[in-house]
DNA sequence: TCAATGTGCGTGCGCACGCAACCTGTTAAG
DNA sequence: CTTAACAGGTTGCGTGCGCACGCACATTGA
């Protein structure tokens, strides 16, 4: 308890804010860095690779960007990566010759097989093992819920 | 509910982990957009400008950058874009002679009442009015030991 | 059939960030 | 005093990312 500046749970609703920052940050470059000790593929890649197989095995583009939380641009050139290495493959949209699909190959399916447990143990290790079981539903149902109200509200265009 | 990959909450350990990779990349992006659109300074230079004041004015780059998490190479250049602003300078400090105090200036001190209206504001709207008071209780209490968690442990070497 | 407008992707560019190498000043060894 | 190790900061460079823009296809209306 070295830290004067914030005072501690209720009252501040910069507390939870800036809790999640650290956590967030922390987390993420502890998981990458196993991974990456790992020899495993990317943290992005295994994303949209989860992503993919979770739908089917193929998504637009767009859609795709959207479950990732990533732009669509980031997306395309990731697809570009991963479309290199045999992950995944672009096929035209039969239903809309503007679309592509990215598809996930089998030696896509067998990364992600080959990386998910990496994935996985380092997500409960450097994360969720440092919460209690009510502490995880919590962040689950609040974080969803800041998710959704986002959502919805594409343009605050209201200071007020 | 469109969600049909994950289940719910408990027993998976990657849900609270996406939920707060959403919630970071969905705040954050609101939270700067509202901000650029008041005018008011970026978001980089409050977290800065904000741990300055609560240290006594300074601090040398290396606890700043800590305090930031942000790497000491991107504090110096941040340092840099606030020194040309004049909301910072940099002073030698007298007991050690290769470091150096980014010090918050008087106008230093007004950018950062200035802005610190709209960042709360911000922060209240799109992340902490979504939860509840035991939401963020939970999150507070949780995320901060995770934080804790990774201050402590740099080098995992087991992976079990 | 043929404009006019909308939608989906890809690309040029610039920004934010960290790593590795470097420079300077401090401390330890001889 | 000299030299070696070391700690704090800054700079060169590469990477990841998004925005603004343009192209290709789709859809609508005449």
């Amino acid at each position: 308890m070295e830290r004067s500046s914030t005072s501690q749970t209720s009252g501040d609703p910069v507390a939870p804010w800036r809790a999640m920052l650290m956590a967030h940050s922390r987390a993420l470059r502890a998981i990458e860095a196993d991974l990456q000790a790992a020899g495993t593929i990317p943290l992005t890649w295994y994303d949209v690779l989860l992503e993919l197989r979770a739908a089917d095995g193929e998504l637009r583009m767009q859609d795709l960007g959207e479950r990732v939380v990533l732009s669509r641009t980031r997306v395309s050139r990731l697809v570009d990566e991963l479309q290199t290495e045999g992950l995944v493959e672009r096929v035209a949209d039969p239903d809309d010759g503007r679309a592509v699909l990215a598809a996930i190959t089998t030696a896509g399916r067998d990364a992600l097989r080959a990386a998910a447990p990496h994935y996985l143990s380092g997500i409960e290790r450097h994360f969720t093992s440092h919460l209690t079981e009510s502490e995880q539903r919590a962040i689950t149902r609040g974080l969803t819920k800041v998710v959704d109200a986002h959502q919805a509200l594409p343009r605050p265009t209201r200071t007020r």
